[in-house]
DNA sequence: GAGTAACCGAGACGGTACGTCCAGTCTTAGC
DNA sequence: GCTAAGACTGGACGTACCGTCTCGGTTACTC
């Protein structure tokens, strides 16, 4: 059943050309060069249409850019170890392409300034990725590996944690063993915490 | 023996009303709410004294307020998993409180633009942690728990990591259950890592 | 015999709303603070209503503030320097009075936009005027102060535009003694212009 | 001897372009379709310097059009009327032409926000004016058309203030005939008013 | 007296312009 | 020779408003 509009209708190629735009030039500028009147000029579009959808620089970001993410599928390894590897490995490689690398620390940045923000951010970034946390750590129940399914939220930001400080805190991506250690080592911390 | 220096030396008393000025201003306006020129105003001093010390807001306020942050003294718990305990509550109440909480996700969110900046932070905010995470964890070998010493900068980020994660991009503190949960998972971790 | 129309008549309520909207923000924020926009807001009003009635702001003014100005009875004085006297007075406590004193400068100035709206403009707005300046100038014809009756729109000028002058370039009232020195003035000006 | 800048001297060059670009734009669009914001981007230049020069585009308009009008040398023609009739016409043609008809009545509009600038609008567009009128009236004393001069500013309007009328508010040059009357008029208005 | 077509009011839209804040630079004077 | 202060330029901010368009609903003619 069509929503009932009480005006003139949103124009979807204004969408489009601010998502085009938006997506042209954040690789080139980054989340901080990005602003709202730049992105409306290099749209062709005037600033108060952007402004009547989104209220934030933040909010369009994040509405535009990490709103729809897919998550690979992750095969199953065998072990929660070699799981947790594959994880972290699209983490790294996921948050190295350029524009979440130039995007996911500015962003966090500005969510401080919008609480309501935080939570959307918190619940549609990664409900997926928990969700196939969870099924993951069924999987390791079934094999034995652990005694009961700990928090996937919990898991999830021991993954993505140091993965996130390492690349924007020190600059650089894991070496590939680093990474393993690490699943090695949440795989344990798994166990431990599931216990 | 002193460096000698041609012309007219610095003003103290601008680096003391510049410090004075940022520590009233954070806490009230948060990271992104201080500009340059609102802290030279602030401290009744040109902006070019400012940019002349420091190249930029980022690179102020980590020179400011992160660059001498003493770290607490932390007793010997009698077991690994007891002092990573006493860590990530140092941890969660240090961020927490005001200022870190409102200025380290803008502050890291500018590291972005400025890869030299982003060694020094590592290097400089990391330094003293890591040492004693490696006191830590030298104690833990003799103590039986630990068969060699991991790398401190990897246990680093898997005690920060997920601290990072839960404050700033679930925004809020992690239950000191679920704390005591991460420590005991990381002790766990650090086992694994180091065999 | 009324005009028949077809499909839905406007509402006289909204006339009267826009109207009463108008007249409480002139004189509050004058002319050019008026926006289309605020009367309809302030009348309760959608702004495509007002279009509608008017195409732009100064043609509503226009209608809804100048349009039907009642001039003052003028007795007969015994001779054209007293009835001129008359006239100016009328204008400069007219125009001085707050809704025209706030209006007229910035109406002339949008009518330079609206050929139409000049013509209009000058066609009502001073054509009651010139009707009565024309019955004064036949009674002084009749007096014997003037051979013939002069062009009254030319006096018209003569009278208004001098007052307009005071008041708007140099903002202020003329003095009495000023504005019935003008009045002496016209009156031989209009003597030498019938001859 | 050179006024001593503190800071850093503004530019010539913006002067200049802004200053073309409003000569450019007026006689193109009119006053009301002058925008600062169209001003400065015509100029290549940024609003906030236009609005460190001047205040509102009234000012702007005012300091770079009517601030340094040389009035036109005017001969003595031999008597009052004659003079008189000088004036209006150069009156007339002046205001007849592209910029002050598309600036005048925009700019007076818009002077009733700007008390200050009414007083410096009277003074400076004015007096030159009254000046050359003193002149004019002393010269018809010394010929005996007048006993005595009367109030310069009081003859100005006078002559002024019907050719506004005429152009801005009927939208048309009064005919050489009409300014030739008015020119007859005032002279015995003047005689009258000098009585 | 139901059908229909025109017109109505409200509100959202796209875009221009507003006036201000701030980043970063330049100029002059002082130490 | 470097410092300090102040004024400068221009990019961006977030908002008010303009004039238009879409829409559901009302009204008066038509059949």
């Amino acid at each position: 059943m069509p929503v009932s509009h009480r005006g003139r209708p949103r124009s979807q190629d204004i969408d489009d050309a601010v998502r085009d735009a938006l997506l042209d030039l954040l690789p080139r500028v980054g989340y901080s060069g990005v602003a709202i009147e730049r992105v409306a000029r290099h749209a062709g579009v005037g600033k108060p249409a952007i402004y009547r959808r989104w209220k934030s620089k933040a909010e369009m970001v994040f509405a535009l850019v990490f709103h729809d993410v897919d998550l690979p599928q992750r095969p199953d390894s065998g072990s929660l170890e070699g799981d947790f590897a594959l994880v972290v490995r699209d983490l790294m490689f996921g948050w190295a392409s350029p524009i979440p690398h130039l995007t996911l620390p500015g962003l966090i940045g500005d969510l401080a300034g919008d609480p309501d923000l935080v939570s959307r951010f918190a619940e549609t970034f990664n409900a997926r990725e928990r969700e196939l946390l969870g099924e993951l750590l069924e999987r390791a129940v079934r094999r034995g590996e652990l005694r009961s399914v700990p928090d996937p939220a919990e898991i999830h930001m021991m993954l993505i944690g140091p993965v996130f400080i390492w690349l924007f805190c020190y600059g650089r991506l894991p070496s590939l063993e680093a990474a393993d250690r690490f699943a090695r080592g949440t795989a344990a911390a798994a166990v431990a915490m599931s216990a």
